[in-house]
RNA sequence: GCCCCCGUAGCUCAGCGGAUAGAGCGGCCGCCUUCUAAGCGGUUGGUCGUGGGUUCGAUUCCUACCGGGGGCGCCA
């Protein structure tokens, strides 16, 4: 490459179409020859995408457009400036000249660069620092701030690219024999802010709910409830008896294994298609599955679809997976060995080793299939390579706003799910191994984009703190740290409950009892959300349910103090102006808000809620830094600074109440 | 045995190659006749598990250990 080619720089509010060009692709990951087609729109609407596209030219220029990235960050501290680069020191290795000579020759070339906002460059330290001029930067950056509401999507900044196509997001996917606890919902919550956010900037998303309702956990309180008799007790929700069903039975299985005998019958008349065992089990299935989207509609949780594993086996998706699998040789029968009579999936070490330990067996040599098999099968319809679809009804005829559900019967020629091009499926760290292997097998298939486009993304398991388990009942061991929530063993957090403790502690302060419930989910959603998703919560009463601090109490809280300041102050009609002076906290909130568009396309490239819940902290810290620390605008006598520090506070309102809702939070205007 | 995750302040966690390692909670001292004190300021508190290595630069990357958790089923 010549390194020569001159990029027009836009001005301000231009859009532009252009390819990626680093070796990789930021969004999937994958080399430039296999990302097909993968496009950004950029506009180069904010400063910080100017300067690093003005200092690419400048590397390019000096002849290191190769071998340094034009990296522009928020400066470390005010005194280095607004925008700060360290590309001199690298480019000091590559071309064998010192640092300080570099960082100069990038100052000067940057200074012709004549960036808009940008009104000085400094050098300090092997950094090449830009400060930008208040006045211009400010108005940029509140007027783009205050016109966001009004978008349907937030643009991606600089170098962040949107996928192309649809992208299936699969979460919650709660056995329906139990209430949701908190597991559950850590879950859902990420799924759930993971589908808002791929939507803000500009995704086509669609969200799933998987239902195995065939499995041994239904099969066990459909023991308990017909063959052992339990009943409901008075005015119990049924999900929690289930769940109080599915401890007894467990307990039972100790003591009278027998008992084992009867689940298996369960599951074998599920299997033959015994229609009086089936409609019982997915009776309960259906009645608790109706529990778990009531709970999750109190979080703001709701899907597009609902996916049965029922239907996946009386549609013959299996089946027709399988044959796929045998006709390329993916699978193979096992004659003899450890998995004699079965059909297994050899390791990726070795595509012919049958008998090796690492081999996923798909088949059982009793000949019903594995959980991961008919897995594969859901993962092909998913990226539309199974060749058939379900059937589809409204899960709640009576309203449009419940989500679509399949179906073995019935005709719905009219709406499509799957077929997606991207699948992100939210599922525990503990299933990494058969997702590697559903993944395994739609390579061997030769799906190879396929299989690069299936995303698990592992989340770590909620603990329970020893404060916490002793709040629950659970002997404690001295020494241990962790106690592992068990549906099984009745050790959990039920989601409901949580909830509940979440809003009669806010009760107390809260204007009236939707005020308390709104950000009592929101809460509780922020505090499941602002732990990085290989991090083990250990969830614990009193942090969960704390209001101060770093929660979203305080967040939503700030939302409403920034409306209250609106209500107060009256806009004058006169438009604002921005002082080329700043003070230290204007200059740092409009820095905050300025970094929205950033932090969103992170965490759309990095599927890290937590990257938002952080950057939504820092925003609301940076606003309530300037409450304390500027006089009332209320009282301010200084037209112009009035107008301008409303204005402000219009902007930082729309941008925290689109990071909020983009969480799947309230943004209240009075709590 | 192999694989994955974690180890940063008393506690819970940010920090994913750059300038003096941050936040919340807890402790201590302050601030409500001022747009919501669910707030703010100050203070206390760290050999970034340990040893090597790569680099102009390492909490961050590599490697070997140590400690904790999880996974390696003809369960889901």
């Amino acid at each position: 490459m010549a390194g020569r080619k001159r990029v027009p720089r836009p001005a301000a509010g231009i859009t532009q179409r252009r390819t990626v060009t680093a070796a990789h692709c930021r969004l999937c990951g994958s080399s430039r020859a296999l990302c097909h087609g993968v496009a950004t729109l950029w506009r180069m609407s904010d400063v910080r995408s100017r300067i690093a596209a003005a200092l690419a030219e400048a590397l390019r220029e000096i002849g290191v457009a190769e071998g340094v990235d034009p990296v522009v960050e928020p400066s470390a501290r005010p005194e280095f400036g607004d925008f700060s680069t360290p590309a001199a020191m690298a480019s000091a290795k590559v071309l064998r000249r010192s640092t300080r000579d570099i960082a100069q020759q990038l100052s000067d070339r940057l200074t012709a660069a004549n960036v808009e906002a940008v009104s000085a460059w400094s050098v300090s330290g092997g950094f090449v620092n830009a400060h930008l001029d208040a006045a211009t930067w400010g108005r940029e950056v509140i007027d783009a701030a205050v016109a966001m509401p009004g978008i349907e999507r937030v643009t991606m900044p600089e170098g962040h690219a949107v996928f192309p196509g649809k992208t299936l997001v699969e979460h919650t996917a709660t056995n329906p024999n139990k209430a949701a606890h908190v597991g559950h919902l850590r879950n859902a919550c990420i799924g759930d802010t993971v589908a808002r956010v791929l939507r803000r900037t500009g995704h086509t998303v669609e969200v799933e709910n998987y239902i195995d309702d065939t499995g041994v956990q239904v099969a066990d309180v459909a023991v308990g409830i017909r063959d052992l008799g339990l009943t409901p007790l008075d005015g119990e929700p049924f999900d929690q008896f289930c769940s109080r069903v599915y401890v007894e039975v467990s307990r039972r299985y100790e003591h009278d294994p027998a008992l084992q005998q009867q689940r298996a019958a369960v599951l074998h008349d599920i299997e033959a298609g015994k229609t009086d065992t089936a409609s019982f089990v997915k009776d309960i299935a259906r009645r608790v599955v109706a529990c778990h989207l009531a709970t999750m509609a109190r979080f703001d949780i709701r899907y597009d679809l609902l996916t049965w594993e029922s239907d996946i086996i009386a549609l013959g998706f299996w089946r027709q997976a399988f044959d796929l699998l045998r006709d390329s040789g993916a699978i193979a029968h096992a004659d003899s060995g450890q998995h004699a009579g079965c059909w297994v999936l050899p390791p990726e070490s070795d595509p012919h080793d049958l008998d090796s330990d690492a081999a996923k067996v798909l088949v059982k040599s009793d000949g019903v299939a594995t959980y991961t098999a008919k897995d594969i099968a859901y993962q092909l319809w998913k990226f539309g390579m199974l060749g058939r679809d379900f059937q589809y009804t409204r899960w709640d005829p009576g309203d449009p706003s419940s989500p679509m559900t399949t179906s073995a019967e019935g005709d719905s020629a009219d709406v499509h799910f799957g077929g997606a091009q991207r699948v992100v499926n939210v599922i525990d760290a503990r299933q990494a191994y058969p997702q590697r292997v559903v993944t395994t097998a739609l390579r061997r298939l030769g799906h190879e984009a396929a299989a690069d486009n299936s995303i698990h993304l592992a989340y770590e398991v909620v603990a329970l703190t020893p404060a916490a388990a002793a709040v629950l009942g659970v002997p404690l061991e001295a020494g241990r740290e962790m106690y592992a929530l068990s549906g099984r063993r009745g050790i959990e957090v039920r989601a409901d409950d949580l909830l509940d403790r979440a809003v009669q502690r806010l009760s107390e302060k809260a204007r009236d009892a939707d005020s308390a419930r709104d950000v009592a989910a929101g809460a509780v959603r922020y505090y499941l959300l602002r732990f990085s998703l290989n991090q083990i919560i250990a969830f614990d009463f009193d942090e969960a349910l704390r209001v101060t601090g770093d929660t979203g109490v305080y967040l939503q809280n700030a939302h409403a103090r920034a409306s209250g300041i609106l209500r107060k102050v009256s806009d004058d009609g006169i438009a604002y102006t921005v002082p080329s002076s700043l003070e230290r906290v204007e200059r740092a909130l409009l820095h905050r808000i300025d970094g929205y568009t950033w932090a969103l396309a992170e965490t759309a490239r990095a599927l890290a809620p937590s990257v938002l819940t952080a950057y939504a902290f820092s925003l609301a810290s940076a606003l309530s830094d300037f409450y304390e620390h500027t006089s009332p605008i209320v009282r301010e006598a200084d037209a112009e600074v009035r107008r301008f520090r409303r204005a402000l506070v219009a902007a930082t309102r729309a941008t925290l109440g689109d990071a909020l809702r983009t969480l799947g939070m309230a943004a209240p205007d009075r709590v």
